[in-house]
DNA sequence: TTTCGACGTCTTTTT
DNA sequence: GACGTCGAAA
């Protein structure tokens, strides 16, 4: 038997559960990645394949530490099946695919794409016109995907959480069908499709059976984060044989906005006939006095789980500290100073995080950071690939996997000069009627002499077809396109030395891959975090501070954490303020991040803030007023020190004449 | 048909 | 600040 050291009583009950439906109630810092871990390990102990072993978790990273840290007790864990619903689905689907339809090597279109997608379908059926507004295309995209991941009508949507735009309500919904037709047409999935699709052929029987066949356990990781959809795929997953553990946390559920139904964890034991449950309550990660905090939030919610979080330990620290600063450029001064002097006490850089509700907030930080030359790494908000230049790079690399790809095309082809909307669309056309790339160099070469972008895009399909040759080696073929879009770069960008260096790393990244298609899904559904400081010095081999988005900061944890911007309506944010489920949302967001903790928390805000081109008083976040919270915090004295009372104004005695005869006596005198 | 500048609107979180 | 619309000029 494995050595399963330091496992308390219910954690070893959930290990030892085999068969049978079973649901873990973990609260934060209770170990759970340690039970997941170690059931996969017992499992395998009794004589279960490794690959019938199902483990689905939200981000890949989470799956990946949990695997190899299994591993390496028992390398068979390695051939477990892991990974998030969306990766899952992309490997079931290519492998379904012919069998629908539907070309192999599909494209995966992220949030970016599917807007731009939608778009297309929009101005062809005219949608734009005619109407006084109507919305644009992220927030279509953002319709249509709630409505798929809610299992809701579009004007449902639109009347719940856009009432803004009601009489569009009829044109969407159609809108939504034109545009699940042109995916299929072109072979796009978008995020949702993957879901969908998955739960539409694990509907069919014979799909089911041999799933089944495959996956015997199935594990499910933050089981409060899953929508409609991937319920009914968990359930469609564990068959008759409903061996089925999920484990979470339902005052950590944060992604309501995306569809999550947290009525799943609630609504499991009924689902699940016989199911067990089993409740994980010590907390192994924080100081007492930040679970006290913690246990204030939970008491403020108003659907509140009996839950307490207390110390397995009996660990004990510095109560939490709420700071308040004149503005932003103070708060990151001391934040610096702060994480500076931590590790000049010998803590490592990778013990310290910030934190914080929305992603521009820690630009501030980000500079101060930089200019001291302390290395850290961003969580969140906007993603390398998300940049204008490696997009279209990505464009480039699309047109190699699917020359027929209408998006890349019309993406590529915009770069040029002269050429626009009208100019792309003519050139799609036709480049749709030829098959391969060395068959479209005729569309450009019968360009008319006048067109002055000829030459460019002859140069342009030249590159990429000299580029396709050396696909069996993508690091090669990479650079041969990078040549062709190097011109485009300096012409386009003035900071084009700084946007060479992205793409420089994007080379790096894309050697690692010997398929285009799996280089482009990965893109697509776990797109590498930006990269941004790149510093030496001091601070060499000591690690490096996140900071992150609460939400992305989920499921980790920090000796050291910094909370900032605690401000009425960015945190809560004044968007979730609109409706009692947003305000509880924001609640468990705030809990989540200060069971992030492990001995010292820090909340900051300032008092004067930035929005809507307006300096104004900002006024401290709600949380921070509620008794229940309030009391477990170590605050400054709430009075700020009087300021000097100003004295009369001096009187200068001048009138205008006089100012324009010393104004004069100043100018002469230069 | 494209490009450019002026002006208006909305501004969160992620697979 | 990003994105979209509109009108004018090339």
């Amino acid at each position: 038997m494995v050595a399963a050291p330091f496992l308390n009583a219910s954690q070893t009950k959930a290990v030892e559960h085999l068969a049978g439906p079973l649901l873990v109630i973990a609260g934060a810092g209770s170990g759970k990645t340690r039970v997941i871990e170690y059931r996969v390990l017992r499992l395998i102990e009794n004589g279960i394949a490794p690959g019938s072993i199902l483990l689905l978790t939200f981000t890949r990273r989470a799956s990946k530490e949990m695997l190899s840290r299994a591993a390496k007790r028992d390398p068979r864990a390695a051939e477990v099946e892991g990974g998030t619903f969306h990766g899952f689905a992309v490997k079931l689907l290519r492998q379904f695919a012919s069998k629908l339809g539907i070309k192999t090597n599909f494209t995966v279109l992220d949030q970016g794409d599917a807007a731009e997608a939608m778009h297309r379908c929009a101005t062809e059926k005219k949608l734009y016109e005619g109407v006084h507004r109507f919305p644009q295309k992220s927030t279509l995209q953002k319709i249509v995907s709630m409505a798929t991941n809610k299992r809701l009508d579009v004007a449902t949507v639109i009347e719940r959480e856009f009432p803004n735009f009601v009489e569009c309500a009829e044109g969407i919904e159609i809108l939504r069908d034109d545009y699940a037709k042109y995916k299929l047409e072109q072979s796009y999935f978008d995020y949702d499709d993957l879901l969908l699709y998955l739960r539409l052929i694990l509907g069919e029987p014979a799909v089911q059976t041999y799933v089944n066949e495959q996956y015997r356990f199935v594990m499910v990781d933050e089981y409060q984060d899953t929508n409609l959809l991937q319920g009914e795929i968990v359930k469609l997953l564990g068959g008759e044989r409903q061996n089925v553990m999920v484990v979470g946390d339902d005052a950590q559920s944060i992604y309501g906005f995306r569809g999550a139904f947290h009525k799943n964890i609630l609504n499991f034991p009924a689902e699940y006939q016989g199911s067990k449950i089993i409740k994980l309550e010590a907390n192994y990660r924080s100081s007492q006095e930040i679970l006290d905090l913690g246990n204030g939030v939970l008491q403020t919610m108003e659907h509140r789980y009996d839950k307490h979080l207390k110390s397995a330990d009996n660990r004990h620290g510095d109560l939490p500290n709420l700071l308040f600063f004149k503005d932003t450029a103070q708060e990151a001064e001391f934040v610096a100073d702060q994480i500076q002097e931590y590790y000049h006490d010998g803590e490592n850089l990778s013990e310290m995080a910030v934190l914080f509700r929305s992603s521009y907030l820690s630009f501030n930080l980000q500079t101060e950071l930089a200019k001291r030359r302390i290395p850290y790494d961003v969580f969140g908000g906007k993603k390398f690939s998300d940049t204008a230049h490696v997009k279209d790079l990505l464009s480039y690399l699309k047109l190699l996997a699917n020359p027929k790809d209408e998006l890349a095309w019309n993406r590529v082809l915009m770069l040029f000069e002269g050429v626009g909307p009208k100019t792309a669309q003519k050139l799609i056309v036709q480049l749709k009627g030829r098959a391969t790339l060395v068959e479209m160099k005729a569309v450009f070469d019968t360009l008319g002499e006048k067109a002055k972008y000829k030459a460019s895009l002859v140069r342009l399909i030249k590159g990429l077809a000299a580029a396709q040759e050396l696909v069996s080696n993508l690091g090669q073929a990479y650079e041969a396109l990078l040549e062709t879009y190097r011109p485009l770069l300096e012409d386009k960008y003035d900071n084009w030395t700084q946007r060479a260096k992205d793409l420089e790393m994007l080379s790096q990244i894309a050697a690692r891959y010997d398929s285009i298609e799996t280089l482009l899904t990965d893109f697509a559904l776990e797109p590498p975090e930006r990269e941004v400081s790149e510093v030496s010095g001091v601070f060499q081999n000591e690690g490096r501070v996140t900071l992150s988005t609460i939400h992305s900061a989920k499921g980790l944890e920090w000796g050291n954490v910094f909370i900032i911007g605690m401000i009425e309506g960015i945190f809560p944010s004044s968007y979730a303020l609109k409706t009692d489920e947003g305000l509880e949302e924001e609640r468990r967001l705030f809990y989540v991040a200060v069971t992030r903790a492990k001995q010292r928390l820090y909340l900051t805000l300032t008092h004067y803030g930035f929005a809507g081109g307006i300096t104004q008083f900002n006024k401290p976040s709600q949380f921070l007023e509620q008794p229940a919270i309030n009391s477990y915090l170590d605050r400054p004295d709430k009075e700020a020190p009087a300021a000097p009372k100003p004295a009369p104004t001096p009187d200068i005695g001048m009138d205008k004449d006089q100012l324009l005869a010393k104004l004069a006596e100043l100018y002469a005198r230069k």
